[in-house]
DNA sequence: TTAGATTTGTTCGTATGTATC
DNA sequence: TGATACATACGAACAAATCTA
């Protein structure tokens, strides 16, 4: 029986070693001369291990730098319910949500169209930052309709959650009604919040939330940093 | 009675001067010199419409070259079908797609995970481009178990369709089973072939197909530009 | 390659009507 | 009613990018 060749098993050893938290997002791995004196292979073993590695995206190299753990995306389902903590969670991540703005104002022309609103009519509106471990992973703005929810505002505030506070307002259940993605820049502003580079690739998500009789609650636009995020869309659920 | 701002009026007249193709995409609008002295208003106000087309998505500015049409996004729905044709033509676009490689080889790891094969099965490769009216709007990589449909490939260069490859192979349905999404940089080989700048943004997508009996049948990894494509998610259908 | 003209971007200032408190 | 803030609109000047002869 042919036995699993020797760059196989040094590959899975160090990404069972990355795994297992021995590394950290960032950190740097031993050199391939360490490494190599390590599994007593040659050095082009490990380096074939290695390549294997960063070809799957767990690591990156730089020449001259070393060999480091990449921020690994974080999964984030695009099905009909939104579940952010459940999900980071699963994975083993704290998920928190900072919210760093709210207002009731006026709902502009976008507003009132996806929301259905008449001029005049007011949303409450919210911003902020998710994080991940602190890491911020995307800037979110959602609109609500303010006229079958006065009260909103307030619950978020307490609660930090729109989901709890959309059920104290009697919304017992709401579902993404649709949703659309688009790749960008990054802004200066959005880049600053997200802490990456200026014009790094982020994912601008337009979504669209409904309750089960049709009535739309939330127009919201997040701005995912396209490294630490995959968007996932699954057929059922 | 409040009578409309006049940057609204002559936004909204640009507007359908662009919608009724007065102005077709990648065309230079007149200068806001002449746009102020054909409505009769400061060139502020013309900048202020210009600004809120801009904002839209409609145009886009060159400080010292002027304001030109941008291409509108092409939506492209994820759903359970695949309606890549469909959708183009409801919108006036013509659709084609170039196949630039294929191949059959054996499995790497990860299709062999993807399509549930075993260690030394082969499989169709097909590598292209896709276009809407001669605008490269997507390049892409599908992999198809090579076992159960040996003709694939012939089917698919002759038809050019993989749906029609597919079901002359006795596939008569197949939909998505999964997606995922990301934003990443254009490499320089996508950004060639897609024409657009090194590290401009491109939304990758990796997606998985089955049949109606669970069987998977393709892997694809596609690579959008960011710019021309916008991906919706809907609830049914 | 260079120089000048053209065009958009930015920042002042002024004035007026409308909505809000 | 008055005070205040905000949106709208016009004017002037200059900076920065682009185009052209």
């Amino acid at each position: 029986m042919a036995r699993e060749p020797l760059w196989k098993t040094i590959r899975d050893t160090v990404f069972s070693d990355i795994s297992n938290a021995h590394y950290k997002s960032g950190d740097k791995l031993p050199t391939e001369a360490q490494l190599a004196a390590r599994f007593g292979v040659n050095r082009h073993t490990v380096r074939q291990s290695l390549a294997a590695l960063v070809d799957d995206g767990v690591i990156f190299t730089r020449r001259g730098a070393g060999a480091f753990v990449a921020t690994t995306p974080i999964d984030y389902p695009i099905g009909k319910r939104v579940r952010f903590h459940q999900n980071l969670s699963a994975i083993g991540k704290a998920g928190s949500r900072e919210i760093t703005a709210s207002e009731t104002r006026s709902a502009n022309e976008k507003e009132r169209n996806a929301l259905k609103l008449v001029e005049g009519e007011k949303v409450h509106v919210i911003e902020g930052i998710s994080y991940a471990d602190d890491v911020p992973l995307a800037v979110f703005r959602s609109a609500f309709p303010a006229g079958p929810y006065p009260d909103l505002l307030r619950h978020i505030q307490a609660t930090g959650s729109t989901t709890h506070a959309l059920n104290s307002c009697g919304v017992n259940d709401y579902t993404r009604a649709s949703t659309r993605l688009t790749s960008k820049r990054a802004t200066n502003l959005v880049a600053l919040k997200l802490k990456i580079p200026e014009n790094a690739p982020v994912l601008k998500s337009i979504s669209i939330n409904i309750t089960s009789d049709g009535q739309p609650v939330e127009y919201g636009a997040t701005w995912f940093a396209g490294d630490r995020v995959t968007l996932s869309v699954d057929a059922e659920t």
